[in-house]
RNA sequence: GGGCCAUUAGCUCAAGUGGUAGAGCAGUGGAUUCUUAAUCCAUUGGCUCCUGGUUCGAGUCCAGGAUGGCCCA
């Protein structure tokens, strides 16, 4: 007989639903817990027989986690409390309950808190109720769920057997919660824009594709919500934004997840330079609302967020790195053999180095550099293949410890179909990409809101696509409409969400960041 | 896409060069009841990821596949 049917046999429900909880319980069991951890303040409770007839009784519930002699292990979202359940304290019936208690099920004591010959707290239990039947068994108690696999999958195993993975996830929250208050302070205005789109723009990606069937139409998951964000502009929402979930049809790795969480933000009357300042304000603040809730995710960190912020022009990052390879942490490379300092600048000098460079590089490298038609797209190229792997080695505390966050800026036009010219070289735009701790987080730039411009930037995308650039994006007509209309001068910004968490979280991969990671489906 | 590694009981892990598949925890039955990975006695539990091959004999060797991890791209 499984103890499902033993527990109905004693008149109580394997799975019932009749002990409710109230404000009342939950900030009992809240302070419970707190108190459980406070070593302090658990010295001045009374032992079992100090206790006197009108000792307040406390609820503690949550799921079992541990048996140990007479106490059970009992684990809330709080943290942690441990209860004294000895039969001869309980009711006959309550004691016949207990005796089908498994790891795993979700009970409830009550009675008061004691401090026990060791000096810790316990529910001394007066009241024990059943609340819900586990038939699996939970993960051995001292290793846990190891098996990186089976964490992913049964998350919800994971998240009640490792709570260091719930902090994680809890700290997740609180940034996003931290982002929204700052730019509603600053009065931005949240809005939402559609998931389903008929044109694929606002980023170079491959979509998901997807259909309509009372339309039948053939529509893509966004890759980037930008365009409408930016018709909202035009609209008169002088500050927008929005965080939301946006899909690239792209490969999985520790970096790259299909869905992912993205922070997008629009701002009339401002500049990208304006928009530098605001992040670092942004990003300061989130990380000392981080800090302060969760100091146990933000230790040892390899970069430092209270430095200067580097700001460098792409050009000259990679003149810096040519000049600075073999000192220091920076290595030497082969392209200080082709391309001189001098030579960057200079687009012919600047493709025969590329040229001769071609053949030493890996397979993937040379695709990259040989799609390259122009200067400004081999100029992006050689500073994603040079200098962008460096970043950390080239941007330092004053002494050497950590790394600063960088704001490479002054985009080739060609890699930037949205982005505002530069009104001294409009070969490049005002555009700037944020890196810290080597990866990419954020990137943002002056709104081009010239309607021809930015139909000729469109032409030139249907181009790269005719080429063979499946990533192109589409020409966009309504879009140009909206900016004929005047859409405010204006600068955006967009903020890779799981890659800010996984930063200011210390987490290796996205996957530690999202409750549920894209996997392939398991086996029959 | 390429390379390397992993996959054995519910969980965490063992099984020199091929020779009867094991432990701890969980579970089950009992004892104990101020424990901190509770303890003590007894005990159940296996398509060793899958499919082939070599061999008297394969968890182990070989080939192919599956899933995952790491690195590279």
């Amino acid at each position: 007989m499984t103890k499902a049917e033993r527990l109905r046999e004693l008149g109580v429900l394997p799975y019932p639903n009749t002990w409710r909880t109230n404000p009342e319980f939950e900030e009992g069991r809240r302070q419970l817990v707190l108190l459980a951890a406070d070593e302090a303040a658990c010295a001045k409770l009374p032992l079992e027989d100090e206790l006197t007839e009108d000792s307040p009784h406390v609820p503690l519930f949550g799921r079992v986690v541990a048996k140990r002699g007479p106490f059970l292990v009992i684990r809330t979202p709080h943290g942690d409390a441990q209860s004294l359940v000895r039969p001869d304290s309980l009711s006959d019936r309550d004691a016949a309950v207990l005796k089908l208690l498994d790891l795993a099920d979700h009970v409830l004591v009550e009675g008061p808190a004691i401090r026990t010959r060791t000096g810790a707290l316990a529910v001394s239990a007066r009241r024990y109720e059943h609340l819900g039947k586990a038939l699996l068994p939970p993960p051995a108690k001292w290793h846990g769920l190891k098996d990186v696999e089976k964490r992913y999958r049964e998350r919800y195993v994971d998240l009640f057997a490792n709570p260091a993975v719930a902090e994680v996830f809890r700290a997740r929250t609180l940034i996003v919660q931290s982002l929204r208050r700052f730019l509603d302070v600053f009065g931005f205005l949240e809005v939402e824009t559609p998931l389903l789109h008929a044109i694929r723009g606002g980023a170079t990606a491959k979509p998901f594709d997807t259909h309509h069937n009372a339309l039948d139409l053939e529509l893509i998951l966004r890759i980037a919500p930008e365009l409408y964000l930016k018709r909202l502009l035009v609209g008169g929402f002088d500050r927008v934004y929005e965080i939301g979930r946006t899909f690239r049809n792209e490969g999985i790795s520790t970096k790259h997840n299909p869905e992912f969480t993205i922070l997008e933000f629009y701002m009339a009357y401002a500049t990208y330079e304006d928009l530098m300042d605001l992040c670092v304000d942004m990003i300061r603040a989130v990380d000392a609302d981080l800090r302060a809730r969760f100091p146990g995710l933000t230790g040892g960190r390899a970069f430092d967020l209270q430095a200067d912020w580097k700001r460098v022009h792409m050009r000259e990052a990679i003149v810096e790195r040519l000049e600075r390879a073999g000192q220091g942490d920076v290595p030497t490379t082969p392209w200080t053999e082709v391309l001189s300092p001098a030579a960057v600048k200079d687009s012919d000098a600047f493709a025969a180095a590329c040229n001769a460079m071609l053949p030493r590089l890996d397979a993937s490298a040379q695709r990259q550099l040989a799609h390259c038609e122009t200067h400004g797209e081999r100029v992006f190229a050689v500073f994603e293949l040079l200098a962008e792997p460096d970043l950390t080695a080239m941007y330092r505390t004053p002494d050497g410890a950590q790394s600063v966050p960088v704001f490479i800026t002054e985009f080739p036009w060609e890699v930037s179909p949205l982005a505002r010219r530069n009104d001294d070289d409009q070969a490049y735009v005002d555009r700037f990409e944020l890196f810290i701790d080597g990866r990419e987080l954020s990137n943002a730039f002056s709104e081009l809101n010239d309607s021809d411009d930015q139909a000729e930037r469109f032409e030139s995308q249907l181009r790269n696509r005719a080429r063979g650039d499946d990533e192109a994006m589409d020409f966009d007509a309504d879009y140009i409409r909206a900016l004929s209309h005047g859409m405010p001068p204006a600068a955006g910004f967009g903020l890779g969400v799981d890659r800010l968490v996984m930063l200011l979280c210390n987490q290796p991969a996205i996957r530690d960041v999202l409750l549920f990671p894209l996997l392939r489906p398991e086996a029959e």
